[in-house]
DNA sequence: GTTGTGTTATAACAGTGTTATTGGAAGTAA
DNA sequence: TTACTTCCAATAACACTGTTATAACACAAC
Protein backbone atom coordinates (compact mmCIF):
# COMPACT_ATOMS: atom_id res chain seq x y z
CA UNK A 1 0.00 0.00 0.00
CA UNK A 2 1.92 3.20 -0.95
CA UNK A 3 1.85 5.76 1.60
CA UNK A 4 -0.76 8.77 1.58
CA UNK A 5 2.32 11.24 0.33
CA UNK A 6 6.00 10.69 -0.29
CA UNK A 7 7.73 11.87 2.72
CA UNK A 8 4.90 11.95 5.46
CA UNK A 9 6.74 10.41 8.13
CA UNK A 10 9.78 12.04 7.73
CA UNK A 11 8.06 15.12 7.53
CA UNK A 12 6.08 14.55 11.26
CA UNK A 13 9.83 13.48 12.70
CA UNK A 14 10.76 16.93 11.24
CA UNK A 15 7.73 18.91 12.88
CA UNK A 16 8.34 17.07 16.09
CA UNK A 17 11.71 17.99 16.41
CA UNK A 18 11.05 21.84 15.55
CA UNK A 19 8.73 21.51 18.65
CA UNK A 20 11.54 20.06 20.50
CA UNK A 21 14.25 22.17 19.88
CA UNK A 22 11.98 25.19 20.19
CA UNK A 23 10.12 24.24 23.66
CA UNK A 24 14.33 23.83 24.69
CA UNK A 25 15.46 27.17 23.47
CA UNK A 26 11.88 28.35 25.52
CA UNK A 27 12.82 26.84 28.35
CA UNK A 28 17.19 27.84 28.56
CA UNK A 29 15.93 31.29 27.29
CA UNK A 30 13.10 31.80 30.68
CA UNK A 31 15.54 29.70 32.62
CA UNK A 32 19.46 31.08 32.13
CA UNK A 33 18.52 34.08 29.47
CA UNK A 34 19.59 34.54 25.93
CA UNK A 35 23.25 34.60 26.74
CA UNK A 36 23.00 31.12 27.93
CA UNK A 37 20.66 30.13 24.73
CA UNK A 38 23.52 28.30 22.41
CA UNK A 39 23.47 26.10 19.24
CA UNK A 40 24.61 23.19 21.46
CA UNK A 41 23.33 23.36 24.43
CA UNK A 42 19.87 23.62 22.31
CA UNK A 43 20.63 20.64 20.66
CA UNK A 44 22.21 19.01 23.57
CA UNK A 45 19.02 18.87 25.10
CA UNK A 46 16.95 17.19 22.91
CA UNK A 47 20.19 14.42 22.16
CA UNK A 48 21.03 16.09 18.46
CA UNK A 49 23.48 17.05 16.60
CA UNK A 50 24.35 21.07 15.60
CA UNK A 51 23.19 19.96 12.29
CA UNK A 52 19.29 19.26 12.64
CA UNK A 53 19.54 22.98 14.29
CA UNK A 54 20.32 24.63 10.83
CA UNK A 55 18.57 22.17 8.68
CA UNK A 56 15.63 23.00 10.77
CA UNK A 57 16.35 26.44 11.33
CA UNK A 58 18.84 27.68 9.09
CA UNK A 59 20.76 29.27 11.59
CA UNK A 60 20.65 31.51 14.50
CA UNK A 61 18.51 34.32 13.40
CA UNK A 62 15.97 31.95 12.09
CA UNK A 63 15.41 30.24 16.00
CA UNK A 64 15.12 34.12 17.38
CA UNK A 65 12.88 34.70 14.82
CA UNK A 66 10.69 32.06 15.78
CA UNK A 67 11.19 33.37 19.20
CA UNK A 68 9.99 36.66 18.54
CA UNK A 69 6.94 35.00 17.29
CA UNK A 70 6.32 33.14 20.01
CA UNK A 71 6.56 35.97 22.64
CA UNK A 72 4.26 37.33 20.64
CA UNK A 73 1.44 34.88 20.95
CA UNK A 74 1.99 34.64 24.32
CA UNK A 75 1.37 38.37 24.89
CA UNK A 76 -1.13 37.96 22.68
CA UNK A 77 -3.34 35.00 24.44
CA UNK A 78 -2.69 36.91 28.15
CA UNK A 79 -4.31 39.81 25.95
CA UNK A 80 -7.47 37.40 25.13
CA UNK A 81 -7.46 36.49 28.83
CA UNK A 82 -8.34 40.38 29.88
CA UNK A 83 -10.53 40.52 26.73
CA UNK A 84 -12.90 38.03 28.32
CA UNK A 85 -12.71 39.84 31.52
CA UNK A 86 -16.37 41.72 30.32
CA UNK A 87 -15.01 45.10 31.40
CA UNK A 88 -15.93 48.44 30.10
CA UNK A 89 -14.08 49.82 27.15
CA UNK A 90 -12.33 52.27 29.04
CA UNK A 91 -11.47 49.72 31.98
CA UNK A 92 -10.28 47.25 29.15
CA UNK A 93 -8.07 49.83 27.81
CA UNK A 94 -6.50 50.67 31.46
CA UNK A 95 -6.42 46.40 31.88
CA UNK A 96 -4.62 45.72 28.49
CA UNK A 97 -2.07 48.35 29.96
CA UNK A 98 -1.75 46.45 33.35
CA UNK A 99 -0.89 43.19 31.61
CA UNK A 100 1.81 45.07 29.16
CA UNK A 101 3.73 45.36 32.45
CA UNK A 102 2.72 41.87 33.61
CA UNK A 103 3.82 40.24 30.80
CA UNK A 104 6.84 42.09 30.73
CA UNK A 105 7.72 41.41 34.77
CA UNK A 106 6.60 37.56 34.77
CA UNK A 107 8.62 36.87 31.58
CA UNK A 108 11.49 39.70 31.10
CA UNK A 109 13.34 37.36 28.91
CA UNK A 110 10.64 36.92 26.12
CA UNK A 111 9.80 40.47 26.71
CA UNK A 112 13.40 41.53 25.89
CA UNK A 113 13.16 39.24 22.74
CA UNK A 114 10.13 40.61 21.62
CA UNK A 115 9.66 44.08 22.63
CA UNK A 116 13.24 44.67 24.19
CA UNK A 117 15.21 45.25 20.80
CA UNK A 118 17.03 42.13 21.88
CA UNK A 119 17.12 41.37 18.27
CA UNK A 120 18.99 43.25 16.44
CA UNK A 121 16.95 43.24 12.69
CA UNK A 122 17.25 45.61 9.87
CA UNK A 123 13.96 44.97 8.87
CA UNK A 124 11.67 43.49 10.94
CA UNK A 125 10.37 39.89 8.85
CA UNK A 126 6.57 40.10 7.72
CA UNK A 127 5.44 37.79 10.10
CA UNK A 128 6.61 39.37 13.25
CA UNK A 129 5.56 42.19 11.90
CA UNK A 130 1.88 40.52 11.57
CA UNK A 131 2.08 39.38 15.18
CA UNK A 132 2.97 42.75 16.41
CA UNK A 133 0.22 44.45 14.46
CA UNK A 134 -2.24 41.85 16.24
CA UNK A 135 -1.27 42.51 19.19
CA UNK A 136 -1.23 46.57 19.07
CA UNK A 137 -4.41 46.36 17.40
CA UNK A 138 -6.13 44.50 20.55
CA UNK A 139 -5.19 48.16 21.92
CA UNK A 140 -6.43 50.02 19.08
CA UNK A 141 -9.68 47.94 18.79
CA UNK A 142 -10.42 48.79 22.81
CA UNK A 143 -9.32 52.51 22.48
CA UNK A 144 -11.57 52.86 19.86
CA UNK A 145 -14.75 51.24 21.61
CA UNK A 146 -13.75 53.97 24.54
CA UNK A 147 -14.56 56.59 21.79
CA UNK A 148 -17.51 55.36 21.08
CA UNK A 149 -18.47 54.92 24.50
CA UNK A 150 -17.96 58.18 25.28
CA UNK A 151 -14.89 58.38 27.41
CA UNK A 152 -11.97 59.14 25.82
CA UNK A 153 -12.24 61.70 23.23
CA UNK A 154 -12.84 60.72 19.67
CA UNK A 155 -9.60 61.02 17.87
CA UNK A 156 -7.23 58.73 15.98
CA UNK A 157 -7.11 55.58 17.89
CA UNK A 158 -4.16 54.45 16.55
CA UNK A 159 -2.72 57.25 17.59
CA UNK A 160 -3.89 57.03 21.41
CA UNK A 161 -2.95 53.55 21.55
CA UNK A 162 0.48 54.03 20.42
CA UNK A 163 0.73 56.70 23.00
CA UNK A 164 -0.23 54.31 26.12
CA UNK A 165 1.74 51.68 24.18
CA UNK A 166 4.92 54.38 24.73
CA UNK A 167 3.98 54.87 28.03
CA UNK A 168 3.95 50.90 29.33
CA UNK A 169 6.56 50.24 27.30
CA UNK A 170 9.22 52.50 28.55
CA UNK A 171 8.07 52.03 32.14
CA UNK A 172 8.79 48.84 31.89
CA UNK A 173 11.89 49.02 30.10
CA UNK A 174 13.15 51.13 32.69
CA UNK A 175 12.27 49.37 35.22
CA UNK A 176 13.66 45.87 33.75
CA UNK A 177 16.54 47.99 33.28
CA UNK A 178 16.55 48.89 37.07
CA UNK A 179 16.76 52.10 36.71
CA UNK A 180 13.82 53.02 38.68
CA UNK A 181 15.47 51.49 41.54
CA UNK A 182 13.04 50.87 44.11
CA UNK A 183 10.81 53.44 43.22
CA UNK A 184 8.63 51.43 40.69
CA UNK A 185 5.51 49.61 41.83
CA UNK A 186 2.10 48.69 40.79
CA UNK A 187 0.52 52.16 41.92
CA UNK A 188 3.69 54.20 40.55
CA UNK A 189 2.75 52.60 37.18
CA UNK A 190 -0.70 52.92 37.37
CA UNK A 191 -0.53 56.56 38.19
CA UNK A 192 2.12 56.67 35.01
CA UNK A 193 -0.43 55.09 32.99
CA UNK A 194 -3.27 56.83 34.62
CA UNK A 195 -1.71 60.28 33.69
CA UNK A 196 -1.27 59.38 30.02
CA UNK A 197 -4.84 58.07 29.48
CA UNK A 198 -6.40 61.67 31.38
CA UNK A 199 -5.35 63.60 29.00
CA UNK A 200 -7.47 61.55 26.26
CA UNK A 201 -10.35 61.85 28.41
CA UNK A 202 -13.66 63.56 27.49
CA UNK A 203 -13.66 64.88 31.27
CA UNK A 204 -10.75 65.30 32.44
CA UNK B 1 66.62 65.25 38.75
CA UNK B 2 64.53 63.89 40.46
CA UNK B 3 60.95 63.41 38.21
CA UNK B 4 58.09 64.98 40.06
CA UNK B 5 56.45 61.82 41.39
CA UNK B 6 57.74 58.08 40.26
CA UNK B 7 55.85 56.57 37.36
CA UNK B 8 54.66 59.60 36.15
CA UNK B 9 55.98 58.94 32.11
CA UNK B 10 54.06 55.53 32.50
CA UNK B 11 50.82 56.99 33.61
CA UNK B 12 50.98 59.65 31.19
CA UNK B 13 51.32 57.16 28.39
CA UNK B 14 48.58 54.58 30.13
CA UNK B 15 46.37 57.71 29.99
CA UNK B 16 46.74 58.80 26.89
CA UNK B 17 46.42 54.76 25.76
CA UNK B 18 43.16 54.45 27.35
CA UNK B 19 42.06 57.82 25.77
CA UNK B 20 43.32 56.60 22.07
CA UNK B 21 41.14 52.79 23.25
CA UNK B 22 38.27 54.73 23.78
CA UNK B 23 38.01 56.85 20.99
CA UNK B 24 38.61 54.21 18.68
CA UNK B 25 35.68 51.94 20.56
CA UNK B 26 33.60 55.12 20.58
CA UNK B 27 33.98 55.64 16.81
CA UNK B 28 33.50 52.02 16.03
CA UNK B 29 30.63 51.57 18.11
CA UNK B 30 29.06 54.93 16.07
CA UNK B 31 30.23 53.96 12.92
CA UNK B 32 29.49 50.11 13.14
CA UNK B 33 27.41 49.79 15.78
CA UNK B 34 28.29 47.32 18.84
CA UNK B 35 28.18 43.90 17.27
CA UNK B 36 31.41 44.81 15.50
CA UNK B 37 32.88 46.24 19.22
CA UNK B 38 35.11 43.55 19.09
CA UNK B 39 38.84 43.75 20.86
CA UNK B 40 41.13 42.81 18.40
CA UNK B 41 39.37 45.71 16.06
CA UNK B 42 39.90 48.30 18.94
CA UNK B 43 43.62 47.39 19.31
CA UNK B 44 44.35 47.17 16.22
CA UNK B 45 42.78 50.26 15.49
CA UNK B 46 45.83 52.20 17.79
CA UNK B 47 48.44 49.56 17.38
CA UNK B 48 48.59 47.46 20.22
CA UNK B 49 48.60 43.87 21.01
CA UNK B 50 45.19 42.53 23.19
CA UNK B 51 47.00 42.55 26.38
CA UNK B 52 47.13 46.89 26.55
CA UNK B 53 43.42 46.43 26.60
CA UNK B 54 42.95 44.21 29.25
CA UNK B 55 45.80 46.28 31.24
CA UNK B 56 43.22 48.93 30.74
CA UNK B 57 40.14 48.47 30.88
CA UNK B 58 40.45 44.61 33.08
CA UNK B 59 38.00 42.86 30.40
CA UNK B 60 35.14 44.19 28.08
CA UNK B 61 32.52 44.54 30.92
CA UNK B 62 35.12 47.04 31.56
CA UNK B 63 35.10 48.97 28.25
CA UNK B 64 31.45 49.05 28.04
CA UNK B 65 31.07 50.51 31.23
CA UNK B 66 33.30 53.57 30.22
CA UNK B 67 31.37 53.97 27.39
CA UNK B 68 28.13 54.00 29.22
CA UNK B 69 29.68 56.70 31.35
CA UNK B 70 30.75 58.28 28.44
CA UNK B 71 27.11 58.15 26.96
CA UNK B 72 26.32 59.86 30.15
CA UNK B 73 28.10 62.32 29.55
CA UNK B 74 27.06 63.40 26.05
CA UNK B 75 24.01 63.35 26.95
CA UNK B 76 24.36 65.51 29.93
CA UNK B 77 26.19 67.89 28.04
CA UNK B 78 22.73 68.23 25.14
CA UNK B 79 21.08 68.63 28.84
CA UNK B 80 23.06 71.64 29.76
CA UNK B 81 22.64 73.14 26.07
CA UNK B 82 19.20 73.48 26.66
CA UNK B 83 19.14 74.60 30.03
CA UNK B 84 21.17 77.41 28.82
CA UNK B 85 18.58 78.41 26.29
CA UNK B 86 16.86 80.46 28.91
CA UNK B 87 13.41 79.45 28.52
CA UNK B 88 10.43 78.94 31.19
CA UNK B 89 10.30 76.01 33.61
CA UNK B 90 7.62 74.67 31.47
CA UNK B 91 9.25 75.26 28.11
CA UNK B 92 12.10 73.70 29.71
CA UNK B 93 10.94 70.53 30.38
CA UNK B 94 9.15 69.79 27.42
CA UNK B 95 12.66 71.26 25.74
CA UNK B 96 14.38 68.52 28.28
CA UNK B 97 12.31 65.64 26.63
CA UNK B 98 12.77 66.37 22.84
CA UNK B 99 16.46 66.55 23.83
CA UNK B 100 16.01 62.96 25.00
CA UNK B 101 14.57 61.90 21.42
CA UNK B 102 17.58 63.80 20.02
CA UNK B 103 19.93 62.14 21.94
CA UNK B 104 18.07 58.79 20.65
CA UNK B 105 17.89 59.28 17.30
CA UNK B 106 21.26 61.24 16.49
CA UNK B 107 23.59 58.56 18.63
CA UNK B 108 21.33 55.32 19.04
CA UNK B 109 24.55 53.25 19.29
CA UNK B 110 25.02 55.29 22.19
CA UNK B 111 21.84 55.36 23.63
CA UNK B 112 21.56 51.54 23.39
CA UNK B 113 23.95 51.39 25.85
CA UNK B 114 23.48 54.07 28.46
CA UNK B 115 19.63 53.42 28.43
CA UNK B 116 18.57 50.90 25.72
CA UNK B 117 19.20 47.93 28.58
CA UNK B 118 22.37 47.12 25.94
CA UNK B 119 24.63 45.91 28.80
CA UNK B 120 23.45 43.35 30.64
CA UNK B 121 24.65 43.97 34.11
CA UNK B 122 22.79 42.24 37.38
CA UNK B 123 23.66 45.57 39.22
CA UNK B 124 24.23 48.67 37.80
CA UNK B 125 27.81 49.91 38.74
CA UNK B 126 28.18 52.95 41.47
CA UNK B 127 29.30 55.26 38.89
CA UNK B 128 26.83 54.83 36.24
CA UNK B 129 24.05 54.77 38.62
CA UNK B 130 25.29 58.09 39.86
CA UNK B 131 25.73 59.63 36.36
CA UNK B 132 22.14 57.97 35.44
CA UNK B 133 21.07 60.01 38.10
CA UNK B 134 22.65 63.20 37.86
CA UNK B 135 21.00 63.43 33.67
CA UNK B 136 17.08 62.14 35.63
CA UNK B 137 18.11 65.12 38.29
CA UNK B 138 17.79 67.75 35.49
CA UNK B 139 14.31 66.86 34.34
CA UNK B 140 13.52 66.75 38.14
CA UNK B 141 14.81 70.16 38.76
CA UNK B 142 13.11 71.70 35.69
CA UNK B 143 9.56 69.76 36.70
CA UNK B 144 10.27 71.45 40.04
CA UNK B 145 10.76 74.84 39.16
CA UNK B 146 7.88 74.44 36.64
CA UNK B 147 5.80 73.43 39.75
CA UNK B 148 7.20 76.64 41.69
CA UNK B 149 6.49 79.02 38.95
CA UNK B 150 2.44 77.48 39.06
CA UNK B 151 2.45 75.89 35.80
CA UNK B 152 2.75 72.32 37.18
CA UNK B 153 0.56 71.34 39.97
CA UNK B 154 2.86 70.50 43.20
CA UNK B 155 3.47 67.05 44.00
CA UNK B 156 6.10 64.48 43.98
CA UNK B 157 8.62 66.11 41.35
CA UNK B 158 10.56 62.64 41.36
CA UNK B 159 7.45 60.50 40.32
CA UNK B 160 6.54 63.11 37.66
CA UNK B 161 9.95 63.51 36.14
CA UNK B 162 10.22 59.47 35.98
CA UNK B 163 6.47 59.38 34.29
CA UNK B 164 7.65 62.14 31.35
CA UNK B 165 11.01 60.06 31.04
CA UNK B 166 9.34 56.59 30.91
CA UNK B 167 7.41 58.15 28.15
CA UNK B 168 9.60 59.79 25.92
CA UNK B 169 12.33 56.43 26.78
CA UNK B 170 8.97 54.29 25.77
CA UNK B 171 8.54 56.27 22.25
CA UNK B 172 12.26 56.31 21.50
CA UNK B 173 12.86 53.03 21.93
CA UNK B 174 9.60 51.79 19.91
CA UNK B 175 10.54 54.06 17.41
CA UNK B 176 14.39 53.07 16.74
CA UNK B 177 12.90 49.28 17.25
CA UNK B 178 11.06 50.02 14.09
CA UNK B 179 7.95 49.26 15.58
CA UNK B 180 6.00 52.59 14.50
CA UNK B 181 6.95 51.98 11.29
CA UNK B 182 6.61 54.74 9.16
CA UNK B 183 3.94 56.71 12.02
CA UNK B 184 6.69 58.41 13.83
CA UNK B 185 7.64 62.21 13.85
CA UNK B 186 8.50 64.83 15.19
CA UNK B 187 4.51 66.15 15.68
CA UNK B 188 3.50 62.14 16.64
CA UNK B 189 5.97 62.12 19.81
CA UNK B 190 5.40 66.39 20.69
CA UNK B 191 1.82 65.28 21.14
CA UNK B 192 3.00 62.17 23.00
CA UNK B 193 4.90 63.75 25.63
CA UNK B 194 1.90 66.78 25.83
CA UNK B 195 -0.92 64.50 26.36
CA UNK B 196 1.10 63.04 29.49
CA UNK B 197 2.42 66.62 30.52
CA UNK B 198 -0.87 67.84 30.51
CA UNK B 199 -2.14 65.56 32.99
CA UNK B 200 0.17 67.45 35.78
CA UNK B 201 -0.87 71.00 34.26
CA UNK B 202 -2.81 73.03 36.85
CA UNK B 203 -5.09 74.37 34.07
CA UNK B 204 -5.47 70.95 32.28
C1' DG C 1 74.35 47.00 39.01
C1' DT C 2 70.72 44.38 40.90
C1' DT C 3 66.30 43.50 42.15
C1' DG C 4 61.45 43.77 41.72
C1' DT C 5 57.20 45.32 39.85
C1' DG C 6 54.32 45.91 36.24
C1' DT C 7 53.32 46.14 30.96
C1' DT C 8 53.60 44.25 26.63
C1' DA C 9 53.78 40.91 22.48
C1' DT C 10 53.12 36.28 21.09
C1' DA C 11 50.56 32.49 21.07
C1' DA C 12 47.37 29.70 22.77
C1' DC C 13 42.81 28.32 25.05
C1' DA C 14 37.84 27.69 25.43
C1' DG C 15 33.85 29.17 23.74
C1' DT C 16 30.71 30.81 20.00
C1' DG C 17 28.03 30.35 15.26
C1' DT C 18 28.61 27.96 11.03
C1' DT C 19 29.79 24.64 7.38
C1' DA C 20 32.27 20.83 4.44
C1' DT C 21 32.57 16.15 4.39
C1' DT C 22 31.03 11.70 4.84
C1' DG C 23 28.06 8.05 6.05
C1' DG C 24 23.74 6.01 6.07
C1' DA C 25 18.82 5.70 6.13
C1' DA C 26 14.42 6.37 3.46
C1' DG C 27 12.09 6.41 -0.82
C1' DT C 28 11.63 4.90 -5.98
C1' DA C 29 11.74 1.92 -9.63
C1' DA C 30 13.31 -2.35 -12.04
C1' DT D 1 15.25 -8.22 -3.74
C1' DT D 2 18.42 -5.10 -5.98
C1' DA D 3 20.15 -0.95 -7.58
C1' DC D 4 19.77 4.03 -7.94
C1' DT D 5 18.70 8.34 -6.10
C1' DT D 6 17.96 11.70 -2.64
C1' DC D 7 18.24 13.79 1.43
C1' DC D 8 19.27 14.33 6.31
C1' DA D 9 22.36 13.89 10.23
C1' DA D 10 26.87 12.95 12.83
C1' DT D 11 31.57 14.16 12.96
C1' DA D 12 34.96 17.25 12.66
C1' DA D 13 36.62 21.21 11.29
C1' DC D 14 36.63 26.41 10.35
C1' DA D 15 36.63 31.33 11.56
C1' DC D 16 35.68 34.07 14.96
C1' DT D 17 34.94 35.71 19.74
C1' DG D 18 36.70 37.03 24.76
C1' DT D 19 40.39 35.76 27.66
C1' DT D 20 44.83 34.27 29.54
C1' DA D 21 49.58 31.76 30.27
C1' DT D 22 54.14 32.54 28.97
C1' DA D 23 58.05 35.04 28.35
C1' DA D 24 60.53 39.19 27.09
C1' DC D 25 60.92 43.77 28.35
C1' DA D 26 60.99 48.63 30.53
C1' DC D 27 61.65 51.10 34.40
C1' DA D 28 61.61 52.74 39.30
C1' DA D 29 63.93 51.64 43.89
C1' DC D 30 67.61 50.08 46.59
Amino acid sequence: MKSIRAGTYKEIARANLRGQLLDAASRILAAEGAENLGIRRITDEVGASTMVFYSTFGNKQGLMEALWLEGFERFWLLQQEVLELNLTPFERVLALCRVYRTNALTNPEYFSITFGGAIKADIIPEAVRTKSRRVLDTLVQAVNESMEDGQLTKGDALEVATSLWSSAHGYCTLELAKFLEERASDEVFERHITANIRSYLVIS
